[in-house]
DNA sequence: AATTATTTTTAGACTTGTCTAAAAATTAGT
DNA sequence: ACTAATTTTTAGACAAGTCTAAAAATAATT
């Protein structure tokens, strides 16, 4: 079995993944067609071929999981894609919303030496700059707490710690708001009408609508 | 004019680049074959696509050669390709012949500001790890001088500049007889047998075939 | 200059990944 | 439970890049 995968077959891999961590269940072919814009006969398709080589577990009209092989390879790439955002904010002066469609491609480069090496060289870093946790080695993963912003309650005080949504446009948002990673959040004030909070962060305050909120993770503080 | 090209389109043009060095003919359908390990056939085809998107100039059975946009694109990855290889070497603990896959795999990573920072954070590096010129942003190529080992004469000295052949087994072959980029050699003596020099090299004398001296570059010291 | 050998091109086929349009299966609505 | 709506699959086509085998052009030989 060639177990060399087209960057193709390493992108379905991804998206199964990817739309697998917020579900136990199968990922619909129209799932994976939306998230990889591409439509869902070609899914189906390629599906087929990925069962073929065991990588994902697939039944006609019940949808796609991921193998224990297919789930490693798709931890390896997402382990290249943090990897390389890492190095690229770190040390070539990129902006965290300027970094991904970089990584994109850098993901797909084959080699173990490389993505070794590279670990060390960024002193084994444990998350990238959206926050996303950086698979070890082996493949674990320290996913995320899982709280949101949103889910604070008035005068309770929190941590960012990460970013759901990694648009350029929400990146952007933050960074004109002197919103960051680490920043420490007291929420002032939360509006029943449509859920905005009134936040103080970075020596300001701050209204944000729940949109806002529900895309950042944070740390609760006791 | 789509401009985004494939990494095939892209390895043509690298392959059509790096013949043309050495002849200022056009360069053959089998010798494009042969460098590419594709056949002949299939080299026309491509030839046919590039000289529609006038990268290369083509005439039927009259061979192709690059067009001036066709050898700045070929420049462009061949710039790419060294500033990797001193990345990997300079930063990643790869050895000199280790580099190379590695390397053509990330030239075709398509990303301006990654080129130009990553230029910038190996402060502009002037040579890759094999002593081959870096061709600049503008594509201006410092090439080399141009004379071999082989061409010097007994008593004389010179410097070690770079390998014009960069597979692992040579490279290893000068790791292993303490041959580096920089290293002062003195000819001994030549052999009118069978070319074979006699070298004082890193304080010990060596025996080297012409098939060696070939292919090393290096700069006679006066 | 005529014939032979080599190189190059063409023609047709195959693979990968994609698409559209139609058929089949599943899910939802009353 | 039975249509209706939606989702998924199939069938057939297309583009990119490759191949083999045969034809055409060029180069070499005598």
């Amino acid at each position: 079995m060639n177990l060399d995968l087209s960057q193709t077959e390493e992108n379905y891999l991804k998206a199964i993944f990817s739309l697998s961590i917020a579900t136990s269940k199968a990922i619909s072919t129209n799932a994976i067609a939306e998230k990889l814009e591409t439509k869902a006969s070609s899914v189906t398709d390629m599906i087929k071929k990925l069962s073929d080589k065991e990588l994902v577990h697939y039944k006609k009209y019940q949808g796609a999981s991921l193998t224990v092989a297919g789930k490693a390879i798709a931890v390896r790439i997402i382990r290249k894609h943090r990897l390389w955002e890492v190095f690229l904010v770190k040390h070539l002066n990129f902006k965290w919303d300027e970094v991904h469609d970089v990584a994109e491609q850098l993901e797909h480069i084959k080699s173990t030496k490389l993505t070794q090496q590279l670990d060390e060289y960024l002193e084994f870093p444990t998350h990238d700059p959206h926050g996303d946790p950086i698979p070890d080695e082996n493949g674990n993963i320290d996913f995320h707490t899982g709280v949101m912003l949103s889910s604070i309650l008035a005068s309770e005080i929190a941590i960012i710690m990460g970013v759901k949504d990694s648009t350029s446009s929400f990146l952007k948002y933050l960074d004109s708001s002197g919103i960051k990673l680490g920043s420490v959040v007291e929420v002032l004030h939360k509006e029943e009408f449509d859920n905005s909070m009134l936040i103080q962060i970075e020596g300001q305050k701050l209204s944000i609508s729940q949109q806002i909120a529900k895309n950042l993770y944070v740390k609760k503080q006791r």
